[in-house]
DNA sequence: ATTGTCTTCGT
DNA sequence: CGAAGACAA
């Protein structure tokens, strides 16, 4: 009987998974996971990645133990460690998930090649996407710039159906080497991450209590209220979508079968508003295929001239969530307590920064990569680059989000904007977008000190806007 | 994560 | 002529 290796990256998960699935169907499986840091480089190296990777293996290692498999833990050059694992195994095929990270791609092409000198049979996997992005082209045969273009060719192509979890799995049951999850060095010391327990639960089951719960109550009305971020009407699934903690292929799917769910009458708008959120993740690994500068490159040259203003003092404040205005510094305080922000306050948060502060979005970038739980490069590149205008799909450069108007359309009685800058909480709907605006006597009253408990706004918004539009006239026709 | 209009291509 | 894609504002 054939043994596979089946290597798990970021497809942590038994449902939908195909490297799995086919190995069960060959015979013996050999389930392997290795923490390869230097390979990993700039994709999943913050503290927040590896908090939610640490929990996401636990919760693999447990799933796997149930079906009679163990999960093998190794840490150091994937190479190596592969080879190892052949050697000690005499296994006759690897199965593994493709991932499409540049320096990633290369990676493996590189060990499958090699791996062959060992093993008979080397295969990848199709599992992190709905469609094959590098097969998705245009007329012309090259890559989509535009969202809607791409869109609309997604709506003519089929997503396969997922696979469920293998029924006939065979282990492999002799000893092998390998470490504890605690070995791997995922977690550091830092207790900032103990509080993400309140808010996620990584791992395949998490996963699935997130999309029940949001096809129970967020998913009717996400058309109507995904936008506002005190109701949470949005799934949470992303992060567990980077690690593959769920099928993306298994949602799409799901979420169509609910059209035709009588009991829930879900609204078509709101699951057509819905997947599209998922079309916009395909066309960001679709855009890092084409493009992989765009992790910390402008796609557009003349974005080389920008003049970033350089200043360690206004970046350290918008971290903080201290840039005086309530609904960017509710964003920002959520982003460090949940490791999300919402999705419409994202916009708003990393417009401030770039047009606002003027700060290249390359700062912002970065700390997202190291507060995020849900940091996705592809994703993570794409969106702040179409917040900055530096990208192939952009948003328009004279098109820069109010922060009090966004305030006032998306958090109308500021119940987000209280929950999280509690500071505030006692001031009036009225003043709560823009509480400088408030009368002395009120603020008094509320216990507010404006420049103490609460900071005056960073910049005025109209100077801040003329002074954006500004640079970027000086770099539109260069 | 826009919208309206123009260009191009294939019929 | 319509559809798909590009592009300016």
């Amino acid at each position: 009987m054939k043994k596979t290796i089946v290597w798990f990256r970021k497809d942590l998960r038994l449902h939908d998974n195909p490297a799995l699935w086919e190995a069960a169907r060959q015979g013996v499986i050999i389930p392997v996971f290795i923490w390869s840091e230097q390979e990993e480089r700039e994709y999943a190296t913050s503290e927040t990645a590896r908090w939610w990777l640490h929990h996401s293996l636990i919760a693999l290692e447990k799933e796997l133990k149930s079906h009679g498999l163990t999960l093998i833990l190794r840490k150091g050059n994937s190479f190596e460690q592969l080879m190892s694992i052949c050697k000690q195994t005499k296994a006759d095929a690897i199965f593994f998930s493709k991932r499409y990270e540049p320096s990633i791609i290369n990676r493996d092409c590189i060990i499958a090649t090699k791996l062959l000198s060992c093993v008979s049979e080397v295969r990848s996997f199709p599992s992190n996407l709905l469609f094959t992005p590098e097969k998705l082209l245009n007329q012309k045969n090259e890559p989509y710039k535009i969202f809607t273009s791409f869109w609309k060719r997604t709506m003519r192509e089929s997503v396969n159906y997922p696979l469920p979890i293998p029924t006939n799995i065979i282990s492999y049951n002799e000893a092998l080497p390998h470490l504890q999850i605690e070995e791997l060095g995922l977690l550091t010391n830092n207790h900032w991450h103990d509080k993400f327990h309140e808010y996620w639960e990584p791992g395949e089951k998490g996963a699935m209590s997130k999309w029940k719960e949001f096809t129970n109550e967020g998913l009717n009305r996400y058309a109507i209220e995904s936008d506002i971020p005190f109701v949470q009407s949005v799934s949470l699934l992303s992060s567990h979508l980077v690690w593959g903690d769920i099928s993306v292929r298994a949602i799409w799917h799901a979420a169509n079968r609910l059209r035709d769910d009588e009991s829930k009458e879900y609204r078509q708008s709101s699951i057509d508003a819905f997947l599209r959120q998922l079309i916009w993740r395909e066309f960001a690994y679709h855009q890092l295929l084409h493009f992989p500068k765009i992790i910390n490159n402008p796609l557009r040259g003349n974005f080389i001239e920008f003049p970033w203003r350089n200043h360690d003092e206004e970046l350290s404040k918008w971290q903080k969530g201290l840039t005086g205005y309530p609904f960017v510094d509710a964003g920002m305080r959520e982003l460090w307590e949940t490791g999300v922000i919402h999705n419409r306050v994202r916009m708003v948060v990393a417009s401030f920064l770039v047009k606002h502060l003027l700060i290249s979005w390359v700062d912002g970038s970065e700390w997202f990569q190291q507060t995020l739980v849900d940091f996705d490069v592809a994703n993570n590149a794409m969106g702040w680059q179409w917040v900055a205008g530096s990208g192939i799909d952009t948003s328009p450069y004279f098109r820069i989000f109010n922060p009090i108007l966004q305030s006032q359309k998306f958090d109308p009685h500021g119940l987000y904007i209280r929950k999280w800058i509690p500071e505030l909480a006692q001031l009036p709907t009225k003043y709560i977008h823009e509480p400088w605006k408030a009368p002395t006597d009120l603020l008094l009253e509320t216990g507010i000190v404006l420049g103490d408990t609460y900071p005056h706004p960073i910049i005025d918004h109209s100077l801040a806007r003329i002074r954006a539009l500004e640079a970027y006239e000086l770099i539109k026709n260069t």
